[in-house]
This record gives structure tokens, sequence and C-alpha cells, in this order.
DNA sequence: GTCTATATACAGATAGAC
DNA sequence: GTCTATCTGTATATAGAC
């Protein structure tokens, strides 16, 4: 008889459960809310019993930082090769792919947007998306300047301050795809090419 | 000729403590929300028993739908003698009561706001917020659109979607205000003061 | 690791005395 | 109208068998 050796005794032995888990938290969270899915929910879709997930997580609050982590996970913007358009074209660009980033993200955006509006959640996490937010807004400020210094903005554009408009704009924009305004004679996607061309309208010399 | 109605023929009695309830659940819900506030908190408050509460109103979700209706009482919006002003100041000032009305009522408007996104609460209440917005925007789109027909401003300017976008881009803004955001180097006010700018630049011919 | 059964807490709501 | 006491449901979390 041979010993038996447990090889699978540590390190990579079946995340299968605790991830099937994070996933149905996850999706569970972003579209229902923290407060409007139970453990039991969670239990339901992921398969295991209530107490699974109290043994793999301390608490609810816990398995909710985690799914938030897991949720943030897909957050980059890939501005791609930029440097071939003028800045002008860049501008358009980097709001296009702003534009693009809210849609493909549209469940975890607006449960983020209520997370901050309400200003509950997990701070670290919080203040991770504000440094995805701090970097898109640097971008477009550098373009912008950039823009200016070699002539093709006007001389008197403002960089921070225009850019900052450019985004808070944004911002109220897609803000709409989360609010159903049945007297709106607008659609977002017209909104969003009057602000590039509104926005442009301001910066070109 | 129009019938008078006698107030008093209904029962003498004093609604003080019913109205204590309404005020207490109101700045309670749009402080902390709705599933924030138990009846216990509302009922502390208040300084009368869960109980009374409830027969007052039949339920949680009926002390909301009115404890709403009154948050909403002072939604109004008092533009005053803008026929005194051109267009373009019309504008600003237009964007100044906005802000000003936001301000003042900053608590309970990221609570509708917070409704809004998560598209809960009574569709009678959020019907309304959306009227008195979609009044707003309309008196933006018609000042914009007498501003075209007596050439102030440019011939080209698209009323509804010059006006949607002025309103879109100053919600952006506002929103700032309920999202803590370190990394900022503009201000609110300052971005206010920008885009009245931008907006009158792109008008005006 | 996974389960069933249970503990504990607290929410909204009711009953009935006063 | 107002209270105390209680019901009922459901949530998070624990105990302990397997």
């Amino acid at each position: 008889m041979v010993a038996e050796v447990d090889v699978n005794e540590v390190p990579h032995q079946r995340p299968r459960t605790r991830d099937r888990i994070l996933s149905s938290a996850s999706r569970l969270f972003s579209q229902n809310g923290y407060e409007h899915t139970p453990l039991s929910h969670v239990a339901r879709e992921a398969e295991v019993s209530k107490a699974l997930i109290l043994w793999h997580f301390d608490s609810k609050e816990d398995l909710f930082r985690a799914a938030l982590s897991r949720t943030l996970e897909p957050y980059y913007i890939d501005v791609g090769d930029l440097g071939t358009l003028d800045e002008g074209n860049q501008i358009k660009k980097l709001v296009d792919l702003y534009a693009k980033f809210v849609r493909d993200n549209r469940y975890s955006v607006r449960f983020l947007v209520d997370l901050m509006i309400r200003d509950s959640g997990p701070a670290e996490v919080l203040s991770q998306v504000g440094e995805l937010y701090a970097l898109f807004r640097e971008l477009l400020t550098q373009t912008i300047e950039c823009g200016r210094n070699n002539g093709r903005f006007r001389h008197d554009v403002n960089p921070t301050l225009d850019a900052a408009l450019i985004l808070t704009s944004l911002d109220g924009i897609l803000m709409e795809k989360f609010i159903k305004d049945e007297h709106s004679q607008t659609t977002p996607e017209g909104l969003l090419e009057h602000l590039k061309d509104t926005a442009l309208h301001r910066l070109l010399s």
C-alpha cells in the first residue's frame, strides 16, 4: 500500500466554487445593488449554500469588496495610437472612447455612480475609479495643451478648464443613458456629436 | 362662478403629529435614502411609536410617497423677469438659476438623482420631476430660438440640440458636487462660468 | 469544502388596551 | 390617536455533521 500523499493539499486546488460565487456576486451587486442582493440570491445563482459563501468570505461586506474588485478588473481604456491623429481628432477619439467605455460597462458604471453619489462603498475601490477618471482627464488636458503649443488650437484655450468642461459635459450626457426621460427630443448619441462639434469649434483657431 | 370650499367642514383635527412624522420622514429619506431609514428612525425623530406611523400611513411605501411629495413642494424655479435682458444674458441667468436651485435643494436633489438612476421610486413623483426638467429645457430652447430669430445669435444654431447640450453639461457639472474628486483641479463654480462663456461663444454671431 | 439546521437580529406590520 | 406588546418574515451569520 502506497502512502497517500495529497498532492492537492495547498496551491491550485479548485478555486472553482469560490470563483463562481464571486462571478455571481459581481453580476448581482452591479445589477441590483448591495441592499437588493441578499446572500440567498448569490447562493442560488452560484448553486451553493449561503453557509458556503460565508465560509469563503468572512462577511457579506467582505464578499462585496472582493466582487467589486473583480468588477473593476476590465476597467481600463485602451487609447491605441493617438499619435497619428492631429489634436482635434485626438479629442474626438478620446470622447468616443470614453463613451464606448461607459456603454460597454453600463451596469457596473451605473452601480459605481450610485455608490459615489451616496459616498458609500469601500474607499479603496472608489479611489481606484477616481484614478482612472483623473488619468483620462489628464490625457484630455495634455492633448489640448499640445494643440495650443503647436498652434492648431487657439492661443487662449485653458487646457485644465476646457478638459474638465468636456469631461463633465460628457458625464452629463452619459448620465442620460441611466435616466429615462420621455420628454427628451434628443438622443445621447446626437448630443455626443454636438459636444464634439462645439468643443472643437471653441478650441480650433 | 366658482364654488368656495369650506376648509373647516373637514374635522377639526390637529394634523400636528402626522405633520411631524412627514417632516421627519422627508428629511431622513432625503439624507439617508429609503433603504437606510427604518420606520424606527422616523419614529424616534418624530417622537412617536412605530405603530402610530402605520396608523397614519398604510405602509412604509405609502409614507415614502407622501414624504416625497412634500420634498417636492418647494420645487419650482422662479425665473423672474427675463424679458428685460438680451438673449445672451437670459441664458446666463437661466444657468445660474438652475445651479442655485440644485444648491438650495442639495440633499433632496441628490436623493432624486439616486432614485432616477436606479429607476426606483413612485412613478408619478419621478414624472413630476421630469416635467420640471422638461420645462426648464423648453425655456432654454425658446430663448435660443428667440435669439436666433432676432439675429443676436448665429443663424445656424440648433435650439433643441444646443439647449439640451447646455443642460446636460450643467447636470454633469452639478453632479460633481455630489461626488468627491480629490484629483480635480477645478471647482464646480469655475466650470459653471466656463460653461456660460463657451455656450455664448458658440451662440453669439 | 460543502451541506443542513439553527441562532440572532431587526425589519415592517398587526392586535388590542387606553 | 397613541401606546405596548407581539407576530411574521427575512437577513446575516454560526454550529456542527459529513
